[in-house]
RNA sequence: GGCUUGAUAGCUCAGUUGGUAGAGCAGGGGACUGAAAAUCCCCGUGUCAGUGGUUCGAUUCCACUUCAAGCCA
């Protein structure tokens, strides 16, 4: 039996990843796994750029909102919702499409990257994160291998092989957009001016004053120099600056992800949504 | 109109006691396995404003021109 076929449609922020999957998803039935690692977060809306309920048009979406700002996400717990989202749709008989910016989520589902399954502790992290400060490295190593010296002569290189091994459970098809450098550029230059115009300061002002702790959702470009603006740091106008500048570099690093990628097929922003459709259909 | 100062990388500026030049930022490339919108690594040739002059050799010295900033009329 053939391998379920699960589209997957990457690329650099700003490159129309939501324009073109939601059409997709009308023409070919599809419903939408969500595979960016802040839009995973509650509350986070124009900052992230999460499709609007009328952006939608009715195509069910998955693995947005998924938890509160204040909580830990990792790519672990993501491969693992995502991959129960994608056999619901499957067996919903709909096409999945896997949609988004975060190349370490990408990869985690279409190479069936293997996490074992083990709780955060946060506090001893932090007292071995402080005792590595004081002693040093190589004191910890020791203590390490006293604890479990098999485990720790397994290198990275073996470690990550193994968690390789598993098949890879469907049939993934993966395309990127691309466009001009300089017109990428342009449209999220525009796109934060519009995030700003649409209360990107306030959806920040509100998060920020409703919860203490941040583990990673402070992290998302916009929000960090929001607070920074918070807090007197920086005029406006800078931060409004950072905030392009940073997204910018963002998508660079997107785009050399996405390249390393062999298997990818790339498509062209500048061409028409139909057309695009229509070579994702053909390939 | 006169005087002064400046004109060097996309931007801000160093510098060359005369042997064609280098920082920061921007930008480009790469890496990436439990925080990934994070984190980290690598990359600097440009009519040295223009035209003449002096010189073996001028971006550097001199003259003029153009432009900019400031001051005096």
């Amino acid at each position: 039996m053939p391998k379920p076929k699960v589209y997957v449609i990457c690329g650099p922020t700003a490159s129309g990843k939501t324009a073109l999957s939601i059409e997709l998803a009308k023409e070919i039935g599809g419903e939408i796994v969500s595979c960016d690692s802040m839009q995973i977060y509650k509350e986070m809306d124009i900052g992230t750029a999460k499709p609007t309920i009328q952006e939608m048009q009715g195509i069910k979406h998955y693995m947005i909102d998924i938890v509160s700002p204040n909580k830990r996400y990792s790519v672990a717990d993501y491969k693992k919702q995502a991959k129960l989202a994608i056999r619901e749709i499957i067996n919903k008989g709909k096409t999945p499409i896997l949609v988004g910016g975060t190349g370490l989520y990408v990869d985690s589902l279409i190479y069936e990257i293997e996490y074992q399954d083990i709780e955060f502790d946060e506090q001893y992290r932090n007292e071995l994160e402080k005792r590595e400060k004081v002693e040093g490295l190589q004191s910890l190593y020791e203590e390490a291998k006293k604890i479990d010296p098999q485990a720790i002569e397994k290198n990275k290189t073996e470690q990550e092989r193994k968690s390789r091994e598993k098949e890879v459970e469907f049939d993934y098809k993966v395309y990127a957009i691309t466009w001009d450098r300089e017109i990428l550029y342009d449209r999220i230059n525009r796109r934060v001016d519009i995030m700003i115009q649409q209360g990107l300061i306030e959806e920040v002002e509100k998060i920020y004053n409703k919860y203490q702790k941040f583990p990673t959702a402070m992290q998302g470009l916009g929000y960090k120099e929001v607070v920074e603006y918070l807090e007197n740091k920086t005029t406006k106008e800078e931060m409004i600056e950072k905030i392009k500048m940073e997204t910018r570099r963002y998508a660079k690093r997107q785009l050399t992800w996405f390249r390393k990628n062999k298997q990818t097929i790339w498509l062209d922003g500048q061409d028409t949504i139909q057309n695009n459709i229509k070579i994702i259909l053909e390939g």
